[in-house]
RNA sequence: GGCUCCUUCGUCUAGUGGUCCAGGACGUCUGGUUCUCAUCCAGAAAAUCGCGGGUUCGACUCCCGCAGGAGUCACCA
């Protein structure tokens, strides 16, 4: 039975760097139909955020992450919150006493800070267990008779060499000067995570072990400790960092690594964000890029994952969320993306109402739209679909069609086709449009093409370049449906208007 | 500094001794298609496989050394 966790500490957001590690976790039980455990390290009162654990259901919950045994959803290994089981970390811990292998701390911060300098100065690696005190060689019964909060108990470690094996890193080993003796059991009375984890885990039966290469470090300490207890160990699975996109510095917090969930606000969908993360630092071999969750139980193995560290790049992260958006589309229709859009934020589209009808994106126009004819409306749904790489965007994208939009002329001088002319260019190009709109008589589809067709051969330019132009000037959108149809739908006196106004704006 | 890990196009990666003068994807550039913009399609540029030795008929692939990068040395996880 395969049995993973993710243990997460409620100090704050889940971020990219670190999401990878309930990803895999539930991949690997979950292809195997085993279990995956949501326990939460709450032992460092002072670093706790409140709201925290909420943040992280949230992520797990968006992500599709569901756990079957844990914090909300109870489990027979309960209480989940490692705060709530004191208790057996003392069992554990006395043990450890009676056995010899632990001793009260009974030196003083000063002093330790003292040793530590010392040590510096002489050049020689700092070890508590250099300085230990002579309360270390009490016997187990005096040590038992005077522990009680506000003394931390130690583990008695023994120098000596450990070999390992690492289901992702490999045959691992290290020389005896990395061990020593961790604290086990802080002066509050709750355990440091290097012991809590281990009877945790040793108690819920987890059989994998998956968290970041940065415990590697204290492998040595954790198996002491596992030898001391006289318990099997899991298997370790260690993962790679993901690097920030600049510098070679590991993702975090520090460096301004994005809360996963404030992507669900950006309009990526939790399929994309999956598929992303899961794939960066782990293949299978193939020349596959996409992966429902479905698929990736398929064909996700520890063994494929890789031992480097990965960079992380939002640009391929929204490349995806683009093929992902379109799938769900051709699949589910606009409704099943509208739901994503809603949960999130709704601010400039209509609420939803009692019983829409949800395959029709239209009913979600803001109401201003409804003063277009409803051709047009259309032609902006599919256009707006067709172009959409981030959910969010499809409120943005509401203004530039339905609401009156704000003149930025950074929009036509940046444009990739107009940056090549000049401003004055542009103006007389607008100019030109103008006089010749002005004199058309039947102002419709038909004769705005024919207008705009006759344009193109008198200025000589490409289409690209003409219509970019004009297309920005009248709705200040990158992209819009037809140019006729949207002359035709907003008339002769507002098309003129605004590419009035985008002439006095070059001129400022 | 000690210890440990890592090192293939800008980025994510394929590659387990010959089929690799290194393949795919993102990004970039060019062209085509669709009503002009997104998509889509085609093509291009892009990695002396970190460096130096060795083993071998033959190495990106095995071994050794070096360099660079990262992680870790808490009553944090």
């Amino acid at each position: 039975m395969t049995t993973t966790r993710f243990a997460p500490s409620p100090t704050g957001y889940i971020h990219i760097g670190n999401v990878r590690s309930a990803i895999y976790p539930y991949l690997i039980a979950k292809q195997k139909n085993g279990t995956f455990i949501l326990r939460i390290e709450d032992t460092d009162r002072a670093r706790y955020v409140d709201g925290a654990t909420n943040l992280i259901l949230e992520t797990l919950t968006w992500l599709g992450l569901a756990w079957n045994e844990g914090i909300i959803v109870g489990g027979k290994h309960g209480p989940y919150y490692q705060s709530e089981r004191k208790e057996i970390y003392h069992k554990w811990a006395k043990k450890l006493i009676e056995s010899g292998r632990a001793y009260l701390d009974t030196t003083s911060s000063e002093q330790i800070n003292g040793y530590r300098k010392a040590d510096n100065v002489k050049k020689v690696p700092y070890l508590y267990r250099n300085h230990r005190p002579k309360e270390a060689d009490l016997s187990p019964e005096e040590i038992l008779k005077l522990w009680h909060e506000g003394i931390p108990l130690r583990f008695k470690s023994e120098p000596k060499n450990y070999e390992w094996h690492d289901e992702v890193m490999g045959d691992l080993k290290t020389g005896p000067e990395v061990l020593d003796d961790i604290i086990l059991i802080k002066a509050d009375g709750l355990p440091t995570y290097n012991f809590a984890h281990i009877i945790d885990d040793y108690e819920m039966n987890v059989t994998h072990i998956v968290r970041g290469v940065e415990y590697l470090s204290s492998m040595p300490n954790y198996l002491a400790i596992y030898e001391a207890l006289e318990i099997n160990h899991p298997k370790f699975v260690s993962l790679p960092h993901v690097l920030a996109p600049q510098g070679n510095k590991k993702l975090s917090k520090r460096d301004g690594a994005k809360s996963v969930i404030d992507y669900k606000d950006d309009g990526v969908l939790p399929e994309a964000m999956l598929n992303y993360l899961a794939c960066l630092g782990w293949n299978d071999g193939t020349e596959r890029e996409i992966y429902s969750k479905e698929e990736l139980l398929k064909s996700f193995s520890i063994d494929r994952i890789q031992n480097s560290s990965a960079r992380f790049d939002e640009t391929k992260l929204l490349w995806q969320n683009g093929q992902w958006l379109r799938k769900i589309f051709d699949e589910q229709g606009a409704g099943a993306l509208y739901d994503r859009t809603i949960s999130s934020d709704s601010a400039s589209l209509k609420s939803h109402d009692s019983n829409p009808d949800r395959d029709n994106l239209v009913n979600f126009w803001p109401e201003s739209a409804k003063n277009y004819p409803e051709e047009y409306q259309k032609s902006v749904l599919s256009i707006i679909y067709d172009r959409l790489k981030v959910l969010s965007d499809l409120r943005e994208m509401t203004t530039y069609f339905f609401e009156d939009p704000e003149i930025n002329v950074d929009m036509i001088i940046d444009n990739r086709f107009l940056k090549k002319l000049s401003e004055d260019e542009l103006e007389d190009l607008l100019k030109q449009t103008v006089e010749k709109l002005s004199d058309l008589e039947n102002w419709n589809e038909d004769t705005l093409q024919s207008a705009l067709n006759s344009l193109l051969e008198e200025t000589g330019k490409k289409p690209a370049e003409l219509f970019s132009l004009i297309r920005i000037a009248l709705s200040y959108a990158p992209f819009s449906p037809a140019l006729n149809l949207t002359m035709a739908v907003l008339g002769k006196e507002r098309s003129l208007a605004r590419l009035n106004q985008a002439i006095t704006a070059l001129n400022n």
